[in-house]
DNA sequence: CCTTTACCCATAAAATTCCATATAATACCA
DNA sequence: TGGTATTATATGGAATTTTATGGGTAAAGG
């Protein structure tokens, strides 16, 4: 399973286009294709990125519902049609889709963020205010951590 | 299994001409013939578009209803008799057929909508209302998704 | 014969590939 | 261990290819 760590804050040049991190490229050295999918958050400030494969499972979820119904079909408009796959290309680049970035307000900087089976992309200010809310919710969240962990055993 | 990810916004000529994203026709490229069916979605304002091998798959579960049933009737009449095939020429593109053109309003533009193993077309315009309203039910769809993926275990 | 459809070609814009290089990280060796 | 060589990484720009899209022309069909 990929599993991505750490994070990294790179630069966009006039074409849009970023290095992706060394470490996360190797991560997903042993995909099927070197294509990572992005999509907005919705509602928040931030891209999720994931393996083409790991988002391809996950889009079997939305494609199990019945192919006709409303559900299906507004999660499949928000969630698919807002997919954008991009392919990491000989240099370990990726072309940030205009759309995206400007929804993000980035300027010449990105941050990746490594969150385990996908990462995300951010306005690197952002993340560190961001990285500063966290610490109010810390304590609260290890412990619902820590709850969970014992109904396991 | 083909899935359409990702949305683009092409223009029609006046030979109702429209290029097929190429990244929806890489993805039609291992299907038995390089045709789309079409047809609209009752009482919506956007059209379905399958390729030819899933549309068949699809009209499987009308054929499987009792062949005179009015159900049966019904279904194979509003699907069945109102889907166009209509093949990729050697440039990527389609010809869309001038009824379902003008049951969309179209004025020059036309925006795919890549939505898994179909995707659908729209007045870009109407796509965007659409987005929007989606919003407003995320949250619950979301809910239910987790929790349909909580009984499959 | 006229209209529609299918093919073919041309081209601008956009996307992708290729090459070059500075800098940072790592390996090597005295 | 300190210093040096080597490699990997990030990034800029140029060259090439793909894509979308307009128009022309021949074939088909009514």
């Amino acid at each position: 399973m990929t599993t991505f760590l750490s994070s990294f804050e790179n630069s966009i040049d006039k074409k849009s286009r970023v290095s992706v991190p060394a470490s996360f490229r190797a991560e997903l050295a042993n995909c099927s294709r070197q294509t990572i999918v992005i999509y907005k958050a919705v509602n928040e400030n931030f891209l999720f990125a994931w393996s083409y494969d790991d988002f391809l499972e996950f889009a079997q979820k939305i494609k199990k519902l019945p192919a006709l119904s409303k559900q299906r079909q507004r999660l499949s408009r928000t969630i698919l049609a807002a997919a954008k796959p991009v392919q990491i290309d000989a240099d370990g680049r990726i072309v940030l889709p205009e759309q995206l970035a400007t929804s993000l307000n980035l300027e010449g900087k990105v941050m990746f963020a490594g969150q385990g089976e996908y990462f995300t992309i951010w306005n690197p200010t952002e993340f560190n205010k961001q990285a500063e809310d966290d610490m109010a919710f810390y304590d609260n969240d290890i412990e619902v951590l820590n709850q969970q962990e014992e109904l396991e055993w």
